[in-house]
DNA sequence: CAAGGTGTTCCGCTCAACGGAATTCAGGTT
DNA sequence: AACCTGAATTCCGTTGAGCGGAACACCTTG
């Protein structure tokens, strides 16, 4: 079972509430592990069961839920695996790095994760399981802090500068005791990082994890996003092998070929 | 550019308009190839201006939706990858069929694609690129008609056996002059797929291309979904070679086992 | 600097959608 | 077979969530 690594979802209000309830009910059917009951989803969303059998109903015309036909209970539809796909493929770096993200695994053992630069958030866009006994790896959808995950110091040594501004408004959050969180610490980590072009995030998110990550250049030279491999500390050190790094940082370069990016 | 495979999205109404204009702006924004205005998404919609940015607004406190913070044009979230990707996990059968999918595709050179059997239909989960200059390859998310697609031949003859009924209960759609559109015709293709466990549709959907599909089955002999090869008909032609077929049939039957199936 | 295009906010009116109650259905249990 | 129990579903009269016209602020562009 991969170890999670994402941040807290943040819960949010807005007026229109028919369009929150809408997302409340997307949500809780996308995380149900078995078909729910309208009784059981109005508890969960705290309105009355003709709501929850209306809306129900509505999406099942588009093929948003479905309806098990034993048992009459309804669970996510179809129609978000197309459309979740959609949301990915307008990331266009993960069409780049896609093809790298197999040969990776396979040279390494390692699990691969690629992230894409969305305005000043990393979001994981894919992930290949790597071959260990226990697995590791990080939930495409998942957001990755700034200042903990490797992922994270690639977009911030390469990535556009006001990122660093947008982290260090906020305080750090410590994920664990090895979290950076002295944002002058912070800087001199990210400017080695840009010299070196690669990062580690030893322990950054969960202690005896650690990633290694390189980044994704456009045809401008901008952060688009990254490669990187994911495992135990054991079998990713804080210090990688030198093997390690040259795949990661060669699977990144080439990727960022394919968006047009030429060295110097 | 992959070639479109994929039936048509049935226009669906239901009362509860709310929803369904979540649902209709939704899929705008996932299927807008860059930020759209505010304007143009109400005349899109048919809708008033101010309706659309309530709305979007809405979108964005839970990152359904993003702005672009130069343009203030507005687009698809981040939100839709990590609902897409637990919508598709769900359907397990992808976590089975995931890791036999890269060999395959090393081994053949052609685009692989997974399939999983929900309810009456068969929906592609998963697609690795072949290696061809030109791809072809059906979207995840598309649904896949049973009679016309190896997949759903597949799904025939190794499924539930009511789902024959629902498919000669309707028309058959002939999408091409080679499609199967005679229910007799279509029962003698089935009978032969089941005792040859593997099926073709060669210019069943496009002329040109054709796919070859093995069954995945579960720890009860029940069909899950399948696993499949899509080429020019010139590269996986209409009687595949022992090869091609080997190494679908090997891939199909080692997911099977990893859902707990064992021979007789 | 007016003219025409945006995005955004305000506010009074209205009908879409709500919830309580009635109804139907499925599956036990006596 | 009759009776229950707890589920899903439908009905319908009421009402406030959310609608749209109008006003406003902000850009370009001629």
């Amino acid at each position: 079972m991969p170890v999670e690594l994402l941040s807290a979802p943040a819960p949010a209000s807005s007026d229109l509430e028919s369009v929150e309830l809408v997302f409340r009910l997307l949500e809780l059917l996308a995380a149900a592990h078995q078909p729910l009951g309208v009784t059981e989803i109005a508890r969960a969303l705290g309105i009355s069961k003709p709501r929850a059998h209306r809306h129900l109903r509505a999406f099942l015309v588009r093929d948003y839920a479905r309806q098990d036909a034993r048992t009459g209970g309804y669970e996510i539809g179809s129609a978000l695996v197309a459309l979740g796909e959609r949301a990915r493929e307008r990331f266009d770096v993960i069409a780049a790095i896609r093809p790298h993200m197999g040969p990776l695994r396979e040279a390494t053992g390692l699990a691969v994760t690629a992230s894409a630069l969305i305005g000043d958030e990393v979001l994981v866009l894919e992930m290949l399981q790597g071959m260990s006994i226990i697995e590791f790896g990080v939930r495409p959808g998942s957001r990755l802090d700034l200042h903990a995950s490797a992922h994270g110091l690639v977009a911030l040594a390469f990535g556009p500068p006001q990122l660093m501004d947008a982290v260090t408004a906020r305080p750090l959050k410590a994920w664990t005791d090895q979290t950076i969180v002295d944002p002058g610490h912070l800087e001199r980590a990210v400017a080695a990082v840009r010299r070196q072009g690669w990062a580690t995030a030893a322990d950054g998110v969960q202690v005896g994890v650690n990633a290694l990550a390189a980044p994704v250049l456009d045809h401008r030279g901008l952060c688009r996003g990254a490669v990187a491999l994911v495992g135990a500390c054991q079998s990713l050190p804080a210090q990688p092998s030198d093997e390690q790094r040259i795949l990661v940082t060669s699977a990144a370069t080439a990727a960022s070929r394919s968006l047009g990016w030429r060295p110097e």
